[in-house]
DNA sequence: TCACTCTTTTGAATGATTCACGATAACTGC
DNA sequence: GCAGTTATCGTGAATCATTCAAAAGAGTGA
């Protein structure tokens, strides 16, 4: 659908594919899709393939950089399109939402603190773990 | 070894079993160990136990809030002996090591900040990812 | 269009973790 | 110290996400 997605994969390097064109408009209308999501989402819109070649896509893309992969405890590997800054994340702890949370300032506000004497940061994955808005006042609620 | 670790399990309303001290003994010297690691080094210790129930036991200790899971990316789950300040952490994407990195403030640097409106922020899990000094060294030499 | 190479596909395999349930050991009261 | 109750352990199998390998297919440049 969207030409720039073109551009981005021959930036890369990588071929364009309707595979990887797919996936990047999948996750371009669902951020912190993981891959079994990515894999039913291109299934319900006609797209049929195989939940590997979906692990394939996904790694490939974030190999060249043009996804971001990252982790919340306890769930399988999202991955998001990534975008510049490099955002945080708040996962729920209730429902699982993921959230996307940007650093007002402009740096990653704990990139400049604390490593190790000798460490050399290259990134900072910071995720808040908590009660989402949905979540707590269901919380208080039922409380 | 230590009586602490048995009162530190009945507070926590847990029995005292050999396994768990053992875990906890193991965790005292090798702090980040995965299950595996924690596995092995039962097995060295004499006490072989399974796999199985190693996973059973750092759960609970973990559930019952004496340990600290964590999950670096592309690796297995670590376990470490909560400690009361939340520090964080610095993997070496080189070598896989984990340090520990400590808040020199008193508080989290990263809980007051950005969280989205509504979300009640339980934790902050803050993981720096780079070159840890040794592989710091190497790589410059190597280069 | 042709050939070359990268991608996808398919199937199986791996690794970490969890589940279920009988056996065992720890806590309680006597 | 002893028995009863129940949490916990151990064993086995099972699950989930992911990776690997090889062959078929599609994109790219000439």
């Amino acid at each position: 659908m969207n030409g720039t997605d073109v551009e981005l994969l021959r930036e890369r390097g990588l071929r364009v594919t309707q595979g990887r064109l797919a996936v990047l408009d999948v996750l371009a209308r669902m951020p912190h899709a993981d891959a079994e999501a990515v894999h039913r989402a291109l299934a319900d819109s006609g797209r049929g393939t195989s939940v590997q070649s979906v692990h394939n896509v996904l790694g490939d893309l974030t190999g060249a950089g043009v996804l971001r992969r990252f982790e919340p405890e306890r769930s399988p590997a999202r991955y998001e399109r990534r975008i510049d800054d490099n955002h945080h994340h708040a996962v729920c702890s209730r429902c699982g939402k993921v959230e996307d949370v940007d650093c007002v300032v402009g740096e990653a506000p704990c990139l400049h603190a604390d490593a190790p004497p000798g460490f050399a940061v290259q990134s900072a994955d910071v995720t808040f773990v908590g009660l989402c808005a949905d979540c707590t006042g269901a919380d208080g609620a039922a409380a």
